[in-house]
RNA sequence: CGCGGGGUGGAGCAGUCUGGAAGCUCGUCGGGCUCAUAACCCGAAGGUCGUAGGUUCAAAUCCUGCCCCCGCAACCA
């Protein structure tokens, strides 16, 4: 087909926001939506696909001014990191957008002096309740007995200038659209949360402007005030292709834009599917076809956090187990619209059973035998049999329905398809018996047909393998010594060209894991990044000689002085009594005696402790702290704990006795 | 009554919108085979589909109450 006959297919990614490196779950979503562009260019459309990263915020310049670098150099180390890591899984973007980029930058400043000349941003107030020591605003429910509650200090009334998005205006063009377009938000589900959460109860204006903070995209009329993340963010996928905003903007954009598909995590489907199309709406655009909502990819044993220590990054995994297998693994793993989960369990599971058994198996067996009794040549000598048509028709049928899922966006549903091919290739093997047929010279020709057939079967699931795992699709066709089927070349079965050599010796395409042995690795892995990680501090490392002592590493704070460790009073508490907090998930309010008085004090303890093991202990209690109100109770001070990596409480105690109130210095 | 997700054989999940014989992968047990990466193929055991009611000829699926788990939020001082 010529390239300009071909239908353009749009599909992004969410631009990954760079203030810090992507765990395992960002990187599914680029690997899905390679899939899927990949299996787009597949079918024959013209695919665009763009990813990149989102640049600016408050939380960039706060990360970049701790690191000690300027916000620019900040998000250009994590963007090179982050496209780095794209890049590793092989994914086939064919544009990585970053906010910073000067001509984004551009557009985005001339497109919020439009929507305010048109009037759908108007210069407003965030009113509120300022609490000037703390810059914050508050509500009237927010507030603790009327005072703020981040310091307990008086609020003044206040407002501070901010440009706003007219939503409203929009409203219910929006409505009939998300109505006539059943198929705009995926997974549907979706649609009602939004219709009845957001829409229908009515859409507050946006704000889209900040002065709080500087790293962003000035307005260019009031460089003081600069553009908030959303209205940055989201236009992204226009500016991308060449969107003008004042006149004409480039033919890519023409060809490409109503985008088809925004693949973005179920988390921000409300900006997707909400503010979005509004935004569009204003400038006169048409909306994208379809906003799918992925489920998330959570850790097995407990929630990723960096603060844990326990999260999966794409390029460790694929250090263990190749590029592939961990696309396979992400694709396999997520249900359509439930969460899945990734474990080292699970990987060393898919990899053994899936990957080697079934596939790489099968691939070995067969070009074993291929070449144990013909030399490696495969010939088509059309012996068939009544097993035959039903392998045929399960290729051939396995084409169409992993056809049908992809239409779906169920990948993971899709590869399941797939391997159907190499599972069923599998038992025709043993329905045929190559080998016992090998032993008997005059069925030499119906021998060569069964190792044909399954050839074909092979060249056929590895060709529909290419848009998911593109290099073991390519390292199996070579060692068939064929090329990559074509789709639309897959409604027959026997294009494999009779006569071809496949390679003499198979290569293993995944070699079979010890869960054991990965588990050690892993250990030892994370054993040797946390010792870097506290290389350089100041090391009473091993005292007691050869214990292995397990020990974690947190973040370092910066160094204070005597003075300021002076200011803090620490001393002994009882406790008297404590009980637990109705209606409050993890509080204990306890009656602390410290010296002669008693004091209320409220902790986040109740997972770790009954109000009876409290009672009677002694206590490590910083006394100074400003009382603070907690679930409605007042809370005088505060109950030192250390806290684990798996976030286990234990309290501070007295090592020896000593009297209710004795300062702790 | 904060918001949301979930509870289906030992493990991980599909099926729930659009009621109609409880399915997939792994594991376990038994068998087969020997071309292959101790792999592959066949068979079996194992589930009152969280729980109590309701609607229906028929409920994992629709309705109601309750219990438990997990995110987020609040209250991790």
């Amino acid at each position: 087909m010529c390239q300009n006959c071909k239908k353009p297919y749009y599909i992004t990614t969410a631009i990954a926001y760079t203030s810090g490196k992507p765990h395992i779950g960002n990187t599914y979503e680029i690997v899905l939506a390679d899939s899927i562009a990949r299996y787009k260019r597949e079918q024959g459309y013209d695919v665009f696909f763009q990813t990149g990263t989102d640049e600016h915020g408050q939380k960039i310049e706060l990360k970049a001014g701790e690191a000690g670098v300027t916000p620019k150099e900040f998000v250009d180390n994590v963007s090179t990191e982050i496209k780095k890591i794209w890049d590793l899984m092989n994914t086939s973007y064919d544009k990585f957008i970053r906010t910073t980029d000067e001509d984004h930058e551009k557009q985005v400043q001339k497109i919020f002096k439009r929507l305010y000349d048109q009037g759908d941003i108007y210069k407003g107030y965030y009113e509120g309740l300022y609490c000037t020591p703390c810059e914050a605003f508050f509500t009237e429910s927010q507030l603790v007995d009327g005072k703020c509650p981040d310091c307990g200090r008086p609020v003044q009334p206040a407002k501070e200038e901010a440009y706003f998005f007219r939503m409203s205006k929009y409203a219910d063009r929006l409505i009939s659209h998300i109505n006539e377009h059943p198929e705009f938000i995926q997974p549907v589900a979706r649609k009602n949360e939004m219709m009845n959460n957001f829409l229908l109860p009515g859409l507050q204006d946006l704000c889209v402007s900040r002065t709080s903070f500087t790293w962003g995209i000035p307005v260019d009329f009031e460089p003081e005030h600069v553009i908030y993340v959303w209205l940055d963010a989201l236009t992204n996928y226009i500016t991308g292709i060449g969107y003008h905003c004042e006149g004409d903007s480039t033919e890519q954009f023409k060809k490409y834009w109503p985008a088809d598909l925004h693949l973005i995590g179920k988390d921000i489907i409300r900006f997707h599917t909400i503010y979005w199309p509004i935004f569009l709406m204003a400038l006169d655009l048409p909306l994208p076809k379809q906003v799918f909502g992925h489920p998330w990819l959570l850790q097995g044993d407990g929630k990723m956090s960096k603060s844990r220590g326990n999260v999966l990054y794409a390029d460790t995994l694929a250090e263990f187990f190749g590029v592939d297998a961990v696309r396979y693994f992400v694709l396999h793993e997520m249900p359509f619209d439930n969460d899945g989960v990734i474990s080292w369990e699970l990987m060393v599971e898919r990899m053994n059973s899936d990957l080697a058994n079934i596939l790489g198996n099968l691939v070995n067996r067969t070009i074993s035998m291929t070449n144990k009794y013909f030399g490696g040549t495969v010939t088509d000598t059309k012996i068939s049999e009544e097993v035959d048509e039903e392998l045929k028709a399960a290729v051939l049928s396995a084409v169409k329905k992993a056809d049908e899922k992809m239409d779906k966006l169920r990948v993971a549903d899709a590869i399941t398809e797939i391997f159907n091919i190499f599972r069923r290739s599998n038992k025709y093997i043993d329905e045929t018996m190559p080998w016992a047929l090998a032993k008997d010279e005059a069925k030499k020709d119906r021998l060569a047909s069964v190792l044909y057939n399954l050839t074909e079967a092979i060249t056929i699931g590895a060709s529909l393998l290419h848009s998911f795992m593109p290099e073991t699709s390519e390292k199996i066709l070579n060692q068939l010594n064929t090329s990559k089927r074509e789709l639309k070349d897959m409604e027959v079965f026997g294009l494999y060209p009779s006569g071809n050599k496949v390679v003499e010796k198979p290569e293993i395409l995944f070699a079979r894991m010890d869960i054991k042995e990965v588990m050690e690795k892993v250990e030892a892995m994370e054993k040797s990044a946390s010792q870097a990680a506290s290389e350089g501090e100041a090391g009473s490392a091993d005292n007691a000689a050869g214990q292995t002592e397990t020990s974690i590493d947190i973040e370092a704070k910066p160094e204070i002085t005597y003075d300021d460790f002076a200011r803090l009073q620490f001393q002994v508490g009882e406790v008297l009594a404590c009980e637990e907090v109705p209606k409050s998930r993890k509080l204990l309010c306890s009656q602390v005696k410290v010296g002669s008085q008693v004091r209320q004090i409220v902790s986040g303890i109740k997972a770790h402790y009954t109000p009876e093991q409290m009672v009677g202990k002694k206590v490590m209690v910083i006394t100074n702290l400003k009382p603070a109100k907690l679930a409605g109770l007042v809370s005088e001070g505060m109950l030192l704990c250390a806290e684990d990596e798996n976030g286990d409480l234990s309290l501070m105690t007295v090592d020896r006795d000593m009297p209710a109130g004795a300062e702790i210095c």
